[in-house]
DNA sequence: TCAAAAGTGTTAAACGTACACCCATGA
DNA sequence: TCATGGGTGTACGTTTAACACTTTTGA
């Protein structure tokens, strides 16, 4: 309630970015330049600027790093530990995004690894890391977050692959396909994705823009 | 990743310190003294200290209040929009705790009301509180988090009463026993607590110290 | 014609939901 | 004996879970 004479707090936001590529969870890290750490990889993340709000520092960032704007982003969690900053006390507010991926293009300083063997990592990054991974696989159980991963067309495997991966076990065809037909969320295309020697597959695009929390769950 | 020069971030949490009383879910608040928002009602809370993990200060900010210390306390969410504090920038860590009716005593400067209706609060606390009250009900429904607002020995009765209160919906009785004795959380007691003129009703505990998160749906 | 992934139904078990009466007690 | 809240079971509909074959295509 009063105010901390003497001690300087910094407040960052932090990001695990998410996506889904080559059957696996991938995150986004980003190499850093600067000490402590020089040379890591870290998630990205910075300081947030005086007069921005924590999510519009997230969304900066998030764009800085990715050149996305429209990307779904949550607050995750704060991370306040004393000694998780050597250079001093620094609050940091985690927010997780989820994006499609191929689109962002990754070089020597920005690059995707999977979730869940990542390098090492800076700071307490990899509890934050891990704290995301668990959020995102509580979360696809019951809301539709999952299809913030997908391009806008896929096909109802695209979606199985993914459910598959994330939550790491395998869930039966017809089973999935019937939960989640039933949803009403999927419109269907009158395209189909031919590809390879074997039956076209139906594409799908989700209706809704936004992320929204099921009655019950998916799996 | 750089600091923030001449800025000055000051860090905080805030509580949301529920009970259900009376057959309401209620909610502890102070009144504030110093400006701004002078006697006004607010939800506890204030600077994190230099050495403080943000666990650490509101745990100890609930000791302050309350004089508990074996309270369930959970991170609820961070709120840090550049204005809401006008002295200056504030990010404020929420968390929010449950604590058994009866084990605080209220006076003329923190006092008990109805979370539903609570009076003007200052700050952004009226948006906190409704983050809490939000989460409290979602979590409700699939961990056993309910069971920590209870004293460690309750009847069916009361455990019903607690859930319909919080959920504002009638639940049915045989359901509702048949459910939560079918989890195995409960160990029924010798006794049973006779109050009125009618059956005596048998006292249970709940078998676990700690919070569980369950596979399906309590209610 | 073959290989590969897409697509499709049925059945049994478990679970959720609706519903009404007897029990034990103190006044 | 009455009023009060405690305590119990069943039947039906819905949901979940297990399971295998046919279709369409390109090579």
């Amino acid at each position: 309630m009063g105010s901390v004479i003497g001690t300087t707090t910094s407040v960052a936001v932090d990001l695990v970015i998410f996506t889904v590529r080559d059957g696996l969870l991938q995150v986004l890290l980003v190499r850093r330049d600067p000490p402590p750490f020089a040379g890591t990889w870290a998630l990205p993340g910075g300081p947030v600027g005086p007069r921005e709000t924590l999510e519009t520092a997230a969304r900066r960032e998030l764009g800085e790093k990715t050149g996305l704007d429209d990307v779904y982003l949550e607050q995750l969690y704060t991370f306040g530990d004393p000694d998780r900053d050597p250079r001093g006390r620094t609050v940091t507010v985690a927010y997780y995004a989820l994006i499609q991926s191929g689109r962002v293009r990754a070089d020597e300083s920005v690059s995707w690894f999977p979730a869940a063997r990542p390098p090492r990592l800076a700071f307490d990054h990899a509890k934050i890391l891990g704290t995301g991974v668990r959020r995102l696989r509580a979360k696809l159980e019951y809301t539709t977050v999952g299809f913030q991963l997908l391009p806008p067309k896929f096909t109802l495997t695209d979606l199985q692959n993914l459910y598959e991966t994330i939550l790491g076990k395998r869930l039966d065809k017809r089973n999935f396909r019937k939960k989640v037909l039933s949803l009403n969320l999927l419109r269907p295309h009158r395209e189909k994705r031919a590809e390879g020697a074997h039956r076209p597959a139906q594409l799908y695009s989700f209706k809704l823009g936004k992320m929204m929390v099921l009655e019950g769950q998916i799996v």
